[in-house]
DNA sequence: GCGTGTCTGTCAGATTGCCGACAAACACGC
DNA sequence: GCGTGTTTGTCGGCAATCTGACAGACACGC
C-alpha cells in the first residue's frame, strides 16, 4: 500500500525551497480520528511525517481501504477517498491552490507532484485490476506478498512483518468480508504456507510457494 | 467513459504553444488496431483527434474496459493498460519526457497535465467504488446514465443513445459476463425501463425511474 | 433471397463469497 | 485471577454471478 515515498519532504527541507515549505502546515491527529471527509471540497496535499494514515472509499456501512500511507508518503485529496489516523498522526499540509503558485518557479516541484499523481494512478491501476480479475484468495496472496516485500531488505532467514491490522482491516483492503479472510488465512496456515505468529504478525516460511500460488 | 477534456487541443493550436505543438506528432491506427501494448516502456501523453479509443486491462482471456476515449480526451501511458482503437483512429503523440521539458516555461501546460493525471485518477477511483460495492445490476444503471448524461445537452424528448458497442463491449466495462449483462439488460426493457431500440442503441423513455433504481 | 458468420437471449449447474450466529480465544484493567 | 469487551474461527443458508451450451435473430455479401 505504499504510495510515493517521493524525496518531497527531503527537498523540502532544502533552503531553496524554503518559500514553499512555509506552505506546508503541521497537523495532528489522534489515533482513529478523521482526516479527511469524503467529498471534502479544499484540494490540498500533505506528507506524513509521523504515524500511518489510512485512505478509504466508504459505502453505506462498507469500507474499502485504498492504501495506508505511511511516514514520508505523499497524497492529494480531490478524490473522493477518505482518511482516517490509523495511529496518532502528523502530516505537512498544503492547499493545492498554494503549491500550484510555485509550481512555476520550481520545476522541480512540479515533478514532484506529477510523480504523486501517476503514483497514486499507477496503484489505483493495480487495485481495479485486482478487483476485476482476481478472487478473494488471490487478491489477499498479493497483499501478503507485497507487504513480503517491503519488509524483505531486513533478509531475516524467515519473513515476518507485523501488519498491526485486525482481519476486519485486511477484508477492508482485499474487498472481502471478515469471515471470509479468516478462513482463507486458515487455509493458508494449514497449508504451511504462512504463520500467524501472533494478532497482527504474519510470517512467510515459505515464500516461494507463496509465490507459486499467486500465478496459478 | 469519457476522461478530461480538457483545453488542451484547444491550448495548443494557440501561437504561443507552437514550440510544445512540435513535440506532438499525429499518429492513424485503423479500426481494431492495438495502440499500445500492456507493459510498454515508453511514457507517452496523447490527445485523440479523431475515433475512438478503448483504454483496457487484460488477465488471461479476461479484459476489463477503464475508459472509452472520445475526441480531445487526454491520456497518459506508463499505467499497466492497453489502449486500441476502435474505430479508425488518429491521435497526437508525445514523448512525456519531451512535454516535461517545456513545463517550466508554460506553467499552463503544467496545469494542464496535472487535471489530466487528476481526472484520470477521479476516474479510477469512480471505478474501484464500483467494483468495490455495487453488484453488476447496479453498475450497469450507473453506466446507462453516465451515458445518459453525456446526451441530455440534445434536450430530446425521449433520451436516446447509440453507444455503438455489442453486449460483450458492455459487459468488459461493467467487468461481468456477456450472458449476465444480456439477461439484466432485457429485465431493464420488460420494465419499461430501457429500450433498445437497435443493435448499440438504447433509450431511456424514464430517466427518473432509472435513477430512483440506482440509489435503491 | 440464401448462406454464413456474428450477436443475442436463455437455461441449468457449479462456484464464490456474503451474512448472521455463536463459541472460543485473547487483551487488559483492576 | 476475574470479568468484560474485542477479536477470531467456523458453520450453514442464501444470493450473485460465472460458465458452457444451444437456439434464434440479425447483418451482409453474393
Amino acid at each position: 500500500m505504499r504510495l510515493t515515498d517521493s524525496d518531497l519532504l527531503r527537498d523540502l527541507d532544502k533552503p531553496e525551497f524554503a518559500a514553499v515549505r512555509a506552505a506546508f502546515v503541521p497537523r495532528h491527529f489522534p489515533k482513529g480520528r478523521q482526516v479527511y471527509a469524503p467529498r471534502e471540497a479544499r484540494n490540498s496535499l500533505f506528507i506524513v511525517a509521523q504515524g500511518r494514515a489510512r485512505v478509504y472509499l466508504s459505502y453505506k456501512d462498507k469500507e474499502f481501504t485504498m492504501a495506508i500511507l505511511d511516514v514520508g508518503d505523499v497524497y492529494t485529496t480531490h478524490t473522493r477517498a477518505s482518511v482516517e489516523a490509523l495511529d496518532d498522526l502528523t502530516i505537512l499540509v498544503a492547499e493545492l491552490a498554494a503549491v500550484r503558485r510555485f509550481l512555476a518557479d520550481m520545476p522541480a516541484l512540479t515533478s514532484s507532484m506529477v510523480k504523486v499523481l501517476g503514483d497514486l494512478l499507477s496503484h489505483a491501476f493495480s487495485v481495479i485490476d485486482g478487483l476485476a480479475f482476481l478472487d478473494v484468495r488471490k487478491r489477499l496472496i498479493q497483499l501478503l506478498l507485497y507487504e513480503a516485500e517491503r519488509v524483505s531488505a531486513d533478509a531475516e532467514h524467515i519473513l515476518c512483518f507485523s501488519h498491526g491490522l485486525n482481519i476486519e482491516q485486511l477484508a477492508t483492503i482485499v474487498g472481502s468480508s471478515r469471515q471470509t479472510v479468516s478462513s482463507l488465512l486458515n487455509v493458508l496456515e494449514r497449508d504451511g504456507i504462512i504463520e500467524m505468529r501472533a494478532r497482527g504478525v504474519i510470517c512467510l516460511p515459505d515464500l516461494a510457494r507463496l509465490e507459486a500460488l499467486a500465478n496459478e
